[in-house]
RNA sequence: GCUCAAGUGGCGGAAUUGGUAGACGCGCUGGAUUCAAAAUCCAGUUUCUUCGGAAGUGUGGGUUCGAUUCCCACCUUGAGUACCA
């Protein structure tokens, strides 16, 4: 019988389907293991080879935990709000969630004829309001809570607002809006309900606000900072601009340094770290406030991370839209000011981004007065100083920071040099360490961290300034001025939003006749006529009924994609309660994901705002760890190898590859599957497919074929070079496709695809079958093993067990293969061999595992086989073939017997005519012999 | 600019705590089988070579009996980030 699988593949995909083998359950007597993958955005393109390259990972390690005795949750479901259904609805006017349902359709196909062990009875989408449901719903709880920055996490709004009866918020330490007003228990009292409410809003987790927002008027949305790129969007390359809106934001930077200090506690990828620690942007430093001469009253904050280095402040600078900028600056100089400030209004953020080397800036003519030494120092406005970033202004220390430096060079301001024996006649010397502050008042002769130290100690003790932790880290805008996405539970009553009560979700989706923008500006949910929350009946409502008595308007924005992507993991381990999030019993039972494989591409985005989320839920008791993720991979990604022809320029000939030598040529992308394994070009295939080459003239070889040159490139319809895995199924089959993603190379590193190579997993696939198949016959037998095959076995099993732990899966590929050439080469068949490498083999190659595993006679799927023991004493040698080595190099091999003592291997070795060969007469210094491993001789 | 990762045959890559560099596979070459092809099987395949050997893991140096592996400097590529005070 021959390796059919089509056949095979088939019929094992159904078997699992029908008898739900990998079905999950919430209890067990087994230990659990959670192994996720990040789920997919169902996009229109369905899959190409590179996207199932981690769920193949994921899914050999959740197939193998199950051998080891695993009770394993691998859930998958799809993350499909998003912008790409929205952008073809308002192209086509098709409704986003049916070519979502078309999308995730094929999508389902295609991963499950790769054979993965999903439990799909678990499987979520965030667009279902079954699921929303419970965004939503977290939504609500964040908007009920404050941080405690004194308890050090988020509580219940209750809280804060007992305190604000008893005492007011004089002594209340929490993450707040910057711009809150004091008040006593008396004023409390006194205040409106509205006033309460807005006061209240601005301790909120999630709270609304008037923010400088990243405005995209090609996508009609706001963006969030991590869906920028080099200053335009992310999708789609649209340009982006600043702009005042009232939006909801999340308080993230409450949580920002146990966001940092979380890091250390989980097994994360080291550059995914880091990319979280430069976000969160932690910097130690002082808030410094300067006096502004004749100015009584106006102080100016800066906040800086050399409080040593303050006797070397020579001016200040602070950023044009500073609001101070207007009250200080002078008759004088107010023209010139004035002028700088548009101009740098006028210009974008992007300019300014781009634009580093232009020095720029105007004096206002007003004076600060240094804390210390109570000298004037000039106040200059520049653009090099971000209003978004810190108090918006700082104190300039030309000596000590470049910007600095190269801005007072360039005015001819003062560089007062306050380092001992430093030249900074040409650049500046930010270089913290080993340096000795000088001219310095009480400073002088201080290093770094005790300067700073005191500089801050004698700060406080003026009351001019404080020491001060920074962060880069900015709240998130929560609110999308889009359709398709979650709706949030709020209503508006006199401008104040209010929470829809739980019992009352989902809040669904309204049906819109247009999903752009309304006319007048308004989100996309603007167009919908039934969007009103009518507060007695409980029940969305026809916006005409609005009467703002019992009937308000809804809000009009919806979320944004990470919102769903926040929580699904929880969400899992009880996907179908309709009561809770999950139990209390499926979170304690479940825990947290043990192992999470996903691209890296979410580093600051999805996997920030989950564990901000995480956190969150820990704190208000919900989940049991405030990590979700014990263990997390970074899949690399999967290129794609171009091909191009050439076609010479201003002439309809196309030329071969060999031959493009001194001819101007221009390339062209030839669709990869014209092309073979030897480069070669299907010349009628690529006429066909681009007919304005129908009477071009081919150039080709000696022998009449035609070569393309090959790059890597990204996979991308755009570059020709997709290779979809419906047709690698189809042609080797997808136990051939998982061995061969996995073949490529480690998991982590990128690397490029070519399917020729598949060959050679296919046909380790035929050997494995012809060693149970002897021609048509079945032919096992039960034979006791010999020592050779014992061999050969385990050691495959302690390389394979390894490598799986190591998730070094492309080396078991390689071992598999030499396990069955060695078993081939002995002829073996032998059941007590074959037997336990199906099991080996099975969380790889699952089809063909099972199919032979049924054939030796077993009635129960291979998922659950114990995975065979390793037992050393099959792999006891009793010699060693030794390599021998002069000065390092080896030069021959010797086999001797390892009971030899060192002194007998030293005698043998010397003895030997090659040794004496190369010597030739001389006599070695020395020689060194560790037993068992390498004998060198040096001299 | 800064941070991180990586440089090994024609290609993807392997090499446990420093101990036989190039496993395994692709491709290529030759052969067997075949009317022929596919498939399969066998042999070879880092480079140079006077066929004895010699050199060789981005470059240069160092540590060591011994370095792809450890240290220093540099070059290249990729990723992230970017006036963050």
């Amino acid at each position: 019988m021959q390796y059919n699988h089509q056949e095979i593949e088939k019929k094992w995909q159904e078997f699992w389907a029908q008898n739900q083998t990998f079905k999950a359950l919430n209890s067990s007597d087994k230990p659990k293991y959670y192994v996720l993958d990040m789920f997919p955005y169902p996009s229109g393109a369905g899959l190409h080879v590179g996207h199932p390259l981690g769920y193949i990972a994921s899914d050999i390690y959740a197939r193998y935990k199950r051998h080891k005795g695993f009770n394993v949750l691998h859930p998958q479901g799809y993350d499909s709000f998003g912008l790409p259904a929205e952008q073809y609805a308002i192209q086509t006017g098709q409704h986003p969630a049916k070519t979502t349902e078309e999308n995730i359709k094929t999508y389902r196909r295609q991963l499950d004829q790769i054979g993965f062990s999903f439990d799909w009875s678990r499987e979520v989408r965030t667009s279902n309001p079954e699921y929303y449901k419970w965004t939503q719903w977290i939504f609500i709880q964040l908007f009920n809570s404050w941080y405690n920055n004194d308890s050090n996490k988020a509580e219940d709004i209750s809280t804060l607002i007992a305190v604000f009866e008893k005492e007011g918020n004089l002594k209340v330490n929490a993450a707040c809006d910057e711009d809150i007003i004091s008040f006593n228990s008396e004023d409390w009292d006194s205040f409106s309900n509205t006033k309460k409410q807005e006061i209240l809003l601005q301790y909120r987790l999630t709270f609304l606000s008037d923010t400088e927002v990243n405005w995209c008027p090609a996508l009609g949305t706001v963006l969030a900072n991590d869906e920028i790129v080099n200053g335009v969007s992310e999708r789609g390359g649209h340009p982006v601009v600043r702009k005042k809106m009232t939006q909801w934001s999340m308080r993230i930077s409450a949580y920002a340094q146990r966001l940092l200090d979380g890091l250390e506690t989980i097994d994360w990828p080291q550059p995914l770290k880091d990319s979280q620690t430069n976000w969160i942007g932690r910097s130690e430093g002082a808030m410094v406030s300067f006096a502004v001469d004749g100015h009584e009253g106006e102080k100016i904050e800066v906040f800086t991370t050399r409080p040593d280095t303050i006797f070397g402040v020579s001016f200040m600078t602070l950023a044009p839209e500073h609001e101070i900028v207007s009250k200080i600056t002078t008759d004088a100089q107010k023209a010139e000011v004035e002028a700088y400030v548009e101009a740098t209004a006028k210009r974008s953020e992007r300019d300014r981004m781009a634009d580093v080397k232009t020095i720029s800036g105007v004096f206002t003519g007003a004076f600060a007065i240094h804390p210390f030494s109570g000298e004037k120092v000039q106040i200059w406005i520049g653009d090099y100083v971000l209003a978004s970033y810190g108090t918006g202004a700082v104190m300039a220390v030309p000596c000590g920071d470049q910007r600095d430096y190269d801005f007072a060079k360039h005015f001819g301001i003062p560089i007062p040099n306050i380092f001992e024996n430093v030249d900074i006649s040409e650049a500046a010397h930010s270089d913290k360490e080993g340096i000795v502050i000088a001219n310095s008042d009480f400073l002088s002769g201080l290093k770094y961290k005790k300067a700073s130290k005191l500089a801050i100690y004698e700060l406080e003790k003026k009351g001019v300034g404080y020491g001060k932790i920074n962060y880069r880290l900015r709240d998130a805008v929560f609110s999308r001025q889009r359709y398709w996405g979650e709706p949030f539970p709020v209503y508006y009553k006199e401008g104040i939003p209010q929470m829809i009560d739980a019992e009352h979700l989902p809040i669904e989706l309204p049906e819109v006749e247009k999903y752009l923008p309304t006319e007048d500006g308004r989100p996309p949910l603007g167009n919908a006529e039934v969007w009103a929350w009518n507060t007695e009946k409980n029940e969305v409502v026809n916006n005409h009924l609005i009467d703002h008595k019992t009937v308000f308007p809804l809000e009009l924005n919806t979320m944004p994609g990470w919102a769903g992507s926040s929580q699904y993991f929880n969400r899992y381990m009880d996907p179908r309660n309709e009561n809770e999030i999950f139990s209390k019993e499926n979170i304690d039972y479940w825990q947290q994901v043990d192992l999470y494989i996903g691209g890296s591409e979410h580093a600051t985005g999805h996997l920030l705002y989950a564990r901000f989320w995480q956190k969150f839920m820990f704190d208000r008791g919900l989940v049991p760890v405030d990590e979700f993720a014990k263990k997390l991979i970074n899949q690399g990604m999967i290129l794609g190898t171009s091909a191009f022809v050439f076609r010479v320029e201003g002439e309809n000939k196309i030329v071969t590859s060999s031959k493009i030598e001194g001819l101007k040529t221009q390339p062209i992308h030839a669709n990869v599957s014209f092309v073979n394994s030897s480069d070669e070009l299907d010349i009628e295939a690529f006429k066909k497919w681009r007919p304005e080459f129908k009477d071009a003239e081919f150039i080709t070889e000696e022998d009449g074929t035609f070569k393309v040159s090959r790059e890597v490139e990204k996979m991308s319809k755009s570059k020709y070079n997709v290779v979809n895995p419906d047709d690698i199924c189809e042609e080797y089959g997808a136990d051939a496709l998982r061995l061969f993603e996995m073949f490529l190379g480690p998991l982590e590193q990128s690397k490029p695809w070519k399917t020729s190579g598949i060959s050679g997993v296919y046909s380790f696939l035929k050997k494995l079958w012809k060693l149970f198949y002897n021609g048509e016959e079945l032919s096992i037998s039960n034979d006791a093993p010999t020592k050779e095959e014992l061999k050969t076995l385990h050691k495959t099993i302690k390389k394979v067990e390894e490598d799986i732990e190591n998730f070094s899966f492309n080396t078991s590929v390689s071992t598999f293969m030499i396990a069955v050439n060695e078993l081939t080469a002995l002829k073996c068949n032998k059941r007590e061999i074959l037997e336990p490498l199906l099991v080996l083999i099975s969380p790889y190659a699952p089809h063909i595992a099972e199919e032979l595993w049924s054939k030796l006679g077993h009635k129960e799927t291979i998922s659950f086989a114990t995975f065979p023991k390793f037992e050393e004493k099959h792999l006891v040698e009793s010699t060693k073939v030794y390599p021998i080595s002069f000065n390092g190099k080896m030069r021959f091999t010797l086999e001797l017997s390892l009971d030899l003592s060192k002194d007998e291997i030293e005698q043998t070795v010397m003895a030997h005519e090659k040794t004496q060969a190369q010597l030739q007469g001389r006599t070695p210094k020395k020689v060194i012999i560790v037993p068992g491993k390498i004998v060198n001789i040096v001299g």
